[in-house]
DNA sequence: ATGGTAGACCTTCTA
């Protein structure tokens, strides 16, 4: 089984790209983040066409989350459980998959920047709620995968110029250590876990030439629980659909467990 | 040196 992660950056204005992605490649689950519409304005049809079940979780202009799979997505959940005045469509999870099946959480995780503002605090805020919910789903013991856009440089060995995140919200002490006590509930990082090397890029800005300078870094991450992590066989950054016509910034992360 | 680009959408916010 291929699973995808893939912040499109808006799926009406990223339709024709990520459908010729989608024919190629075929994944069997994907999660996509930054919609970036509403569920009716979801593109369902041109999805369910090539064979997905299509689950929605969806914001007007900001966030929106989604789930595609090639069978029933069950027990959907939209949003981490419930916290009062808090609007921002950033998770889903449903259950898919044939014999042994798996939980997947799709995740946008807030950028938080910048700085020293409520953004930021935002930003700690969503990945504590993340880290509760994870406890729970772990202790279902089941094959788990949460994966997405997480926001965060693990390390500098995940960024072209590390010295020059300093200041952002995505390389600050407190996003890594927030990163780190996620991922030590005992989830592995699966691009760790078979890859490794340094400058696997998922994301390169679209401002000044960074593509072009390969100025880019890791922060689309899935993370599995030990009975998905048993079963993981590889991991591939699509880094050439950053380099196709009208691209998002973000590439494809698809990672193939054998269930 | 403090830009540069992209998307949604109403003039500015988010990334």
């Amino acid at each position: 089984m291929r699973i995808a992660t893939w912040n499109v950056n808006s799926i009406n204005a990223r339709l024709e790209n990520v459908l010729a992605w989608f024919e190629a490649e075929q994944p069997d689950v994907a999660a996509l983040q930054e919609i970036k519409c509403i569920d009716e304005n979801f593109p369902a049809e041109p999805f369910e066409t090539l064979g997905y079940n299509v689950a929605v979780h969806g914001q007007k202009t900001y966030n929106g989350v989604a789930l595609l799979s090639k069978t029933p997505l069950e027990d959907v959940r939209r949003g981490l459980p419930e916290v009062p005045g808090d609007d921002h469509a950033r998770y889903i999870e449903a259950v898919t998959g044939g014999a042994t099946p798996v939980r997947v959480g799709g995740i946008y995780l807030p950028n938080g920047n910048p700085i020293g503002t409520e953004k930021f605090t935002y930003k700690l805020n969503w990945f504590s709620r993340l880290r509760d919910h994870a406890i729970n789903l772990l202790a279902l013991e089941e094959p788990l995968v949460l994966l997405g856009d997480y926001n965060v440089i693990p390390g500098p060995d995940d960024a072209d110029k590390p010295e020059g995140w300093l200041g952002d919200a995505l390389f600050q002490p407190e996003s890594r250590a927030a990163w780190r006590a996620l991922k030590n509930l005992g989830l592995t990082d699966a691009y760790e876990q078979v890859d490794g090397s340094p400058g696997g890029f998922t994301f390169w800005d679209y401002q000044a030439g960074a593509w072009q300078r390969n100025h880019g870094i890791r922060i689309d991450h899935a993370l599995l629980s030990p009975q998905a992590a048993d079963v993981l066989q590889s991991v591939i950054i699509h880094r050439d659909v950053r380099d196709t016509e009208k691209p998002s910034d973000h590439v494809p992360v698809v990672i193939e467990l054998a269930l």
